[in-house]
Parts: structure tokens; C-alpha cells; sequence
DNA sequence: TTAACATATGAACATATGCTCATATGTTGA
DNA sequence: TCAACATATGAGCATATGTTCATATGTTAA
């Protein structure tokens, strides 16, 4: 078989592709899932977060960091509380197309 | 602090949002991803794409078989090739998503 | 049928990841 | 200032993940 055949011409550059794989690793995981999905609603502090989710606070606050180094998050005190919320607007339209995949592929079954 | 309160309304159910988390982690990772990037421009087997990704041709064997699991990509075998092209039409969508975020935070740093 | 090629797969290994525990930091009210 | 509360963080641990190596499976041409 020869080589340097079929080679795509429009790819990204790697390093926007690493970039990309970054991004979703960060949605890949239920707990920040969740998260997300919960401040979809409105701000929450970490304390209701963990109570929300039936987690523990430092398990809440680990993943708040991932997200908000993420860009996916920011945060605000309130005297004690420190309030999340969401601080991107794709990720309504990143959801929205996961789901979308979901559903489809449950009705093709 | 009162508990239960704050309590967002529209939530989806947890396996739900676990299917999603299973999802994007098929996503969160730069193979994957850039198997997935190149055949957004066409179908390739896989010789091709171990070639073109200067990958073990059993890495990408592996890979492929995830994100068949997950119903990203279909297989066709052609003599003793198999050719594998993009099995949903929400990759294009979820990918440019990711890269308007990327995109985004590059620019407002 | 057999050799050569293309792909798939299981085991092993190193690394990454997420949670818990203990503790540090930061904030408020008395 | 100090106790109580809210959150952040580092270490440790168990599990998950991605790659490689060896080998099995599948396909074609001679």
C-alpha cells in the first residue's frame, strides 16, 4: 500500500486539536458534567453545589477549579460563599449537540 | 447556611448527563480527536491513518474501536482494508463549539 | 493451500485522573 | 482578636486510560 495517499487537506493545526482534546476532557467527566448542568440554572455557591450533587465540598471545589482553569466557569464571593457560574456560551450549544447525539443514537438502536 | 435551597429545576436525570460525561470523553482526547478531524474530509482505513497521524497502527486500531463503541464512526471493509468514515452529524457541530470557545478565550486574554 | 498483507485484540506497563482526608486560607460577627 | 463558617489545596490512594508488544483474525493473490 503506498504511502503519503489520503492525506486530508484541511486539517487544524495539532496544536489546536491538543487544545480541543483539553476542552472535552474537561466536559468528560460526570461530576463536572453535572456542575455545568446545575449552574445552567443559575449561580450556585460551593456549599449548595455539594449538597446539590450529594458530593463532598472538597470534591465540589477540586472540579470547580478544573472548570474555572477551563475558562468554563468564574466565580464571585459573598461574604463567606463564593458563587460559580457558567462563563461561556457554547457550552448551552455543546450540550444541546451531546444530547442530540444521545437521543439519535438511541432511536437508531 | 439553610440546605435545599437553590435547587435547580430543569436538571436532566444523572444517567442521562453520565451518558453525556461518556460522550465527551470520547472527545477529550488528541488521537481521537485528530482520527476524527481527518476523517471529517474523507473516509480513510486505517494504514492511511496511522501514516498520516505517525501513530502504531494498533494505537489507532484501539482508538477506533472507542469511537466506533461510541458510535462516532462506521466501518466498511474494501479487500483487506477497512475504511472508516464519520458515523454522526453533530461531530462537525460539537467540534466548531469547542473551537468558538478556544477560539474565544484566546482572544479575551 | 499458503505467503503476504491489513486489521483486531489481549496483556502489560506507565501515566493520568478523581476522590478522600487533613489542613490551610479567607471572611464575618461577637 | 477569636471562634465559627465557607472554601481551597496538597498528599495519598485506587482506578481509569493510552500506548506498545506480541499475536490472532481476516483477506487476497499466486
Amino acid at each position: 500500500m503506498e504511502k503519503d495517499s489520503c492525506i486530508p487537506i484541511n486539517m487544524p493545526e495539532t496544536e489546536l486539536l491538543f487544545d480541543l482534546a483539553e476542552l472535552f476532557k474537561v466536559f468528560g467527566d460526570s461530576t463536572r458534567i453535572r456542575i455545568l448542568c446545575a449552574l445552567l440554572e443559575k449561580e450556585m455557591c460551593v456549599y449548595h453545589l455539594s449538597e446539590f450533587l450529594e458530593m463532598g465540598q472538597s470534591a465540589i471545589s477540586h472540579q470547580l477549579r478544573v472548570l474555572r482553569s477551563a475558562g468554563l466557569v468564574k466565580a464571585r464571593r459573598s461574604g463567606k460563599e463564593m458563587y460559580y457560574s457558567l462563563d461561556d456560551d457554547h457550552i448551552h450549544t455543546i450540550f444541546a449537540e451531546g444530547l442530540n447525539h444521545i437521543k439519535h443514537k438511541k432511536e437508531h438502536r
